[in-house]
DNA sequence: TAGACCCAATCC
DNA sequence: GATTGGGTCTAC
């Protein structure tokens, strides 16, 4: 009999503890396999972080340990989940993040291997059956078996499914002439591209290139202005990894340029690339995993959780956009794909390269002390100029007309002007859907989420009401609940307002949307951009996505609709976001051989996010930001945490949130700021409210150390959860 | 996390 | 006396 202990699916602290299970079946069993037990009258996954054999009966251990044992209904794996190195990873993923390890192991796997119920119905191998022959013997054989013996025979194998004589194949095989090989499948669609010469690189980037590999450093950060061919280098880095017998990863933000940096590497090494993103199928994802796990393949690129393919004798880690919020998960465990990756690579020895255009203040701070060792490309490909920027205050009159309030006079001549000339437009706006919220013009009811009480917004494509916060959607109402007049009105605009006050101005322009929204169909974002590209559209509306990393050869004016809203956002990054939108986007603007313009629209035109961003200096930004940081007490001069209290009972919640607080104030005396209790920004979650508190605190050790105490203090709690959040984004 | 259990409020 | 609802407890 083994006795094997138990992290249960449940990502709740005051679960993150093992239980006991006896098992007494036939099958293999031992650390990193998930069963199936039974906990609490419910049937869960649990995964084995120890296993021991025991022959004495069962009820004296129960009598030495204080409880029942209940027996493992099924196991799950026929071999442990994860390898050695990346359970290492998962301890120091679980001890960094502070959130219960059967999270961290939940964000690690594919769905279909992860440790929770719902991947038992995940898709499993998929096999494409062939057919060959074993034996060309045709006595006894009537005449139509032979001849689809003769017919296999001359071929090497063949597809099971294309052969339509079912009945005479199942002869065949019953009389051992031919046998079935059963192959993996693969079921993501790889398409095939053209190995091309790689070009020459630069001199700049021969110079990055051979200054990465001379030195020995740990991580390193590429600063390269938009256009200056960071991708040639990491191409060029991973080629001569690859050629030392070493692995790549390659990690991208998010789906709108997975695809990019996809072809960059199947046309460079083609057979040997697996690919890990969010728009993959369970199936797909599955099959990519195991490829990779099996060494087949030596290069991922992929999305956040790539960070943890199952990839052995790693080389090189690279992040590029490195400062794309993206990169933090914002559920439990809230990792962020860059500290994964610099212990990742501590592990492998491999170096870390992080790349942007606008590095994140945190990353280029580091650098700044000599923590990462900086590299720079500070001339565009092409020597070309960058795009002269103007700003365009919305608050003035003179700039607004009565034709539209949401396009300046300057704007709409420049759209005009850029369809005039056949040439193409970026329309940007932070904002997707029609209008941001609904309210009712005679009691002033504003229609709000269910779950989260944050503001919906209307999306006129499908006449819905959304939640951006959660995924709660409804259709949109004729009458006000609360007093039931029907004169709703509709506040604020994003892509669809923008795309339908483009056609009202432009009757003849062509345009396309590319938002989330746009996105939610599986790769209909490579096909939009590949749309665009192909110049069957003049004018591009989207949100942040459309502004990092494209290339739109024929594009000479970018307008950001309003820049404001990234300034209003809830964090303390705010500007930092503002800022590298907009320099991302106006970097969209003019990229062959023509000159292209910007233009800016905003309430607050002397904001220095916006105005430095204008003129696309990132050394500028990057000593105002962080004056602002260090009067303010923010990363990179501290580090944060952030606590959620949640509960079903609103007082109790008030209660326990001012107690922890009183207890976190207690623990860090002056080494400490402790702020709270705040409502967050989504005050509910379900059934349940939530409060939450923020701790700024210089010594990362200590905040640690008191967290990792008040986490075990209050996980006994029941009418309470209470959660950490790491290097918080949202504050 | 979610079913069980307990207690009090509420119904007829 | 039965039913419903909410809050709390517990899990191997």
């Amino acid at each position: 009999m083994k006795i094997v202990e138990v992290l249960i699916e449940y990502a709740n602290n005051s679960l993150n503890r093992p239980f006991s299970y006896f098992y007494k079946g036939y099958k293999r069993v031992d650390t990193g396999f998930r069963v199936l037990v039974n906990f609490n009258h419910r049937e869960l996954v649990g995964y084995v972080i120890n296993c021991y054999d025991y022959n004495e009966p069962i009820s004296s251990l129960e009598e030495k340990l204080g409880f029942k044992i209940g027996e493992v209904i099924d196991v799950i794996d026929e071999s442990p989940l994860l390898n050695q190195d990346l359970l290492d990873l998962a301890d120091q993923v679980t001890d960094y993040y502070l959130s219960p390890k059967i999270s961290v192991l939940q964000s690690m796997l594919p769905p279909s291997l992860s440790p929770r119920k719902s991947s038992l119905k995940a898709p499993k191998i998929a096999y494409d059956q062939y057919v060959y022959t074993i034996d060309k013997n045709e006595d006894g054989l009537t005449d139509k078996q032979i001849e689809l013996l003769r017919l296999i025979s001359s071929v090497d194998k063949v597809l099971k499914r294309d052969i339509k004589q079912v009945s005479i194949l199942n002869k065949l095989i019953e009389n051992k002439r031919v046998d079935i090989l059963k192959v993996e499948k693969r079921r993501l669609a790889i398409p095939s591209y053209e190995y091309k010469e790689p070009p020459k690189l630069t001199v700049e980037q021969q110079r990055v290139v051979d200054e990465f590999k001379n030195t020995n450093d740990s991580v390193y950060l590429l600063e390269g202005v938009t256009g200056s061919g960071k991708t040639e280098v990491y191409l060029n880095l991973s080629e001569q990894v690859l050629k030392e017998g070493k692995s790549v990863l390659m990690l991208v933000p998010e789906i709108s340029l997975t695809p990019m940096m996809m072809e960059y590497y199947l046309r460079r090494f083609e057979g040997d690339v697996a690919i890990l993103h969010s728009a993959l199928t369970p199936a797909e994802k599955y099959d990519e995993y195991r490829k990779i796990a099996s060494g087949e393949c030596h290069i991922v690129v992929g999305a956040r959780s790539a960070i943890f393919a199952p990839l052995t004798n790693i080389g090189l880690i690279i992040l590029d956009e490195e400062h794309v919020e993206s990169y933090k998960q914002d559920t439990p465990p809230f990792y962020h794909a860059r500290e994964v990756a610099i212990m990742r690579g501590k592990q492998h020895n491999a170096k870390v390269l992080l790349g942007s255009a606008t590095p994140s203040l945190d990353s280029r701070a580091r650098a700044q002390k000599n923590v990462y060792h900086l590299l720079k490309l500070e001339t565009r490909i092409n020597n070309k100029e960058l795009p002269k920027t103007t700003i365009i205050n919305l608050g003035d009159y003179r700039n607004i007309d009565r034709d539209s309030y949401i396009f300046s006079i300057k704007l709409r001549y420049e759209i005009q002007n850029v369809l005039d000339r056949g040439e193409q437009a970026i329309l940007l706006i932070n904002r997707r859907g029609f209008a941001s919220s609904v309210s009712c013009r005679k009691c002033g009811h504003i229609f709000k989420c269910p779950t989260c009480d944050i503001a919906l917004t209307y999306h006129r494509t499908d006449n819905m009401l959304k939640c951006h916060h959660c995924e709660y959607v409804c259709a949109m109402p004729n009458k006000c609940p609360e007093c039931g007049d029907d004169r709703l009105i509709k506040i604020g605009f994003g892509t669809e307002r923008i795309e339908e006050e483009i056609h009202r101005l432009f009757p003849n322009a062509r345009t396309l949307r590319l938002d989330s929204d746009s996105a939610k169909i599986r790769a209909k974002i490579p096909a939009i951009i590949e749309e665009f590209r192909q110049k069957r559209a003049d004018i591009l509306i989207g949100t942040q996505m459309i502004a990092k990393g494209h290339d739109f050869p024929d594009v000479t004016l970018v307008g950001v609709v309003l820049a404001d809203i990234g300034l209003s956002m809830p964090t303390y990054r705010s500007n930092e976001m503002a800022f590298q939108l907009i320099t991302q986007a106006i970097g969209r603007s003019g990229r062959k051989d023509k000159n292209g313009i910007a233009i800016i629209q905003t309430y607050i035109p002397n904001h220095y996010a916006i105005t430095i961003a204008a003129r696309q200096n990132y050394e500028m930004f990057y000593r105002q930001e962080m004056e602002y940081r260090r009067l303010q007490s923010y990363p990179p001069y501290t580090f944060l945490a952030s606590i959620t209290i949640a509960g079903k009972n609103e007082e109790t919640v008030i209660i326990n949130t001012q107690n922890l607080i009183d207890m976190l104030n207690n623990q860090f005396g002056d080494k400490a700021q402790v702020l709270g209790p705040t409502t967050p920004y989504a005050p509910y979650e379900g059934n349940k409210i939530l409060r939450t508190c923020l701790i700024k605190c210089r010594d990362q050790k200590l905040l640690h150390d008191v967290l990792s105490k008040i986490i075990s203090v209050y996980s006994n709690r029941t009418s309470i959860n209470v959660s950490v959040n790491i290097d918080p984004y949202n504050f």
